[in-house]
DNA sequence: CCAAAAGTGTTGAAATTACACCCATGT
DNA sequence: ACATGGGTGTAATTTCAACACTTTTGG
């Protein structure tokens, strides 16, 4: 808002950049991908995209998202904006990174490959191009404050998932180890776990108890004003990069 | 980013709007102004401002906390941005929602007078244009968070206070009433108050010890990662609106 | 039968909550 | 001398952190 009219002020390009989360088999992943075109070609870049004049923010991240992934209905949330003013050098342009959480499997890998878009684990980046490495950091401290104080992490678990499987995400996220017996007990304790009547096999021979997130239960524990903090075992964890 | 070259983009409006948060004698105020100009002439409004092209959003919003409060370097951040297609029927305009918080003695009164602006009590607002309100419930619900696990609050002290004063802070940012020797204890254990050798009898006639926050220390303490949340006294606070 | 992961309880320590009275002083 | 707000301590409860063994079963 300003006294002045419209158009006597400066118009800028807006983009949106999203850091992609993804768990893989106890190893938390970033979804990049290696331009095959100029600018920064061969270089690898978060995927992002320009914001049309008539598109919010949200509709241009989950455009390109479905694009890349095939998926529609992400868990993503805004970061923050990057804006120095010369960020990019090829103009003035803002960008509202976005983080989102993706269930590893469900994604199209075809579509991916065709976009030469691929999954890193964290810790073995590479160079990002602009300040997208400041994003991913910035995204991975957020999804840890976030985690601890909100169940987000089924975001990156199948719809089934056992509670070692629960916990590994956690230690992913954390780089730390949870004592199980502290971990079952605590995340049981909210009561929105639904414990089925099936076992997973892949990774024992005991095989572990499946378990769904009942998000009806959430929503009326948050309305209630329930607090889903888990500090116990997250305190003490390693610091970012 | 995008594959296109950046002059068949889009450009739009960027604004920021500051939600100005300052602390009067147990009473949380944000500053807002009546706008003296078209457009929304006669309506309340956050402070706000185009982003020109060669500045930054911060320092735009800080040439518009300047050129209103006459203060510098002032506690700032972002909150988030405001996106929606048609939130200003003026203009596709993106604005980032930035709060401040301010110690409401350092002012200038003047200067705040003359651009029609002034403070009011956070549970008196009037209505504001655009998607102000929102921007409003959103800086309330994010300096409640904030507080919780930092100790922001002191920027909205004057430099030197007393542990009522800062109780009464506390109490009005989570509308809550919070037992004062259970304050003290969590507020001195974490070290980070230096207990000075004068005393403010504006308020009782036995006086309370001024304080004053160990900045130096504070920081020590967060690189050591040091825990500064006041969760106790903060669970089952009133909802906003 | 054994390797490998799943599952389970207890106890001491620490933090939180609830609670009520004395102190200092200006009027 | 009294009204007003400042300042303090303790005990009961809850939560946390540390710790090791048994179960299941495919091979």
């Amino acid at each position: 808002m300003s006294k002045d009219s419209y158009s006597s002020q400066d118009k800028m390009h807006l983009a949106t950049d999203c850091i992609i989360f993804g768990f893989d088999n106890g190893i938390l992943k970033l979804l990049i991908f290696k331009r095959s075109i100029a600018p920064y070609k061969g270089a690898f870049s978060l995927i992002g995209s320009f914001v049309k004049i008539n598109e919010s923010i949200d509709s241009a991240a989950e455009r390109v998202l479905e694009e890349i992934t095939g998926l529609k209905n992400v868990y993503m949330e805004e970061l923050k904006t990057y804006n120095s003013v010369h960020r990019d050098p090829g103009a003035r342009c803002v960008s509202v990174g976005q983080y989102a959480l993706i269930k590893i499997n469900d994604y199209d890998k075809d579509l991916v490959e065709k976009h030469n878009a691929m999954w890193y684990p964290f810790n073995e980046l590479p160079d990002l191009v602009l300040d997208h490495n400041q994003m991913v950091k910035d995204a991975l401290a957020r999804l840890r404050r976030k985690t601890r104080y909100q169940p987000i992490g089924f975001e990156l678990l199948p719809t089934k998932f056992t509670l070692p499987q629960l916990q590994s995400l956690y230690e992913a996220i954390f780089q730390k180890k949870i004592d199980s017996r502290n971990f079952r007990k605590k995340v049981l304790s909210f009561g929105v776990l639904i414990k089925l009547n099936e076992k997973d096999r892949s990774s024992s021979k005991k095989g572990a108890f499946l378990y769904k997130f009942d998000h009806e239960k959430y929503e009326e524990l948050v309305t209630k004003g329930i607090n889903f903090e888990v500090r116990s075992f997250i305190n003490n964890y390693e610091p970012i990069i």
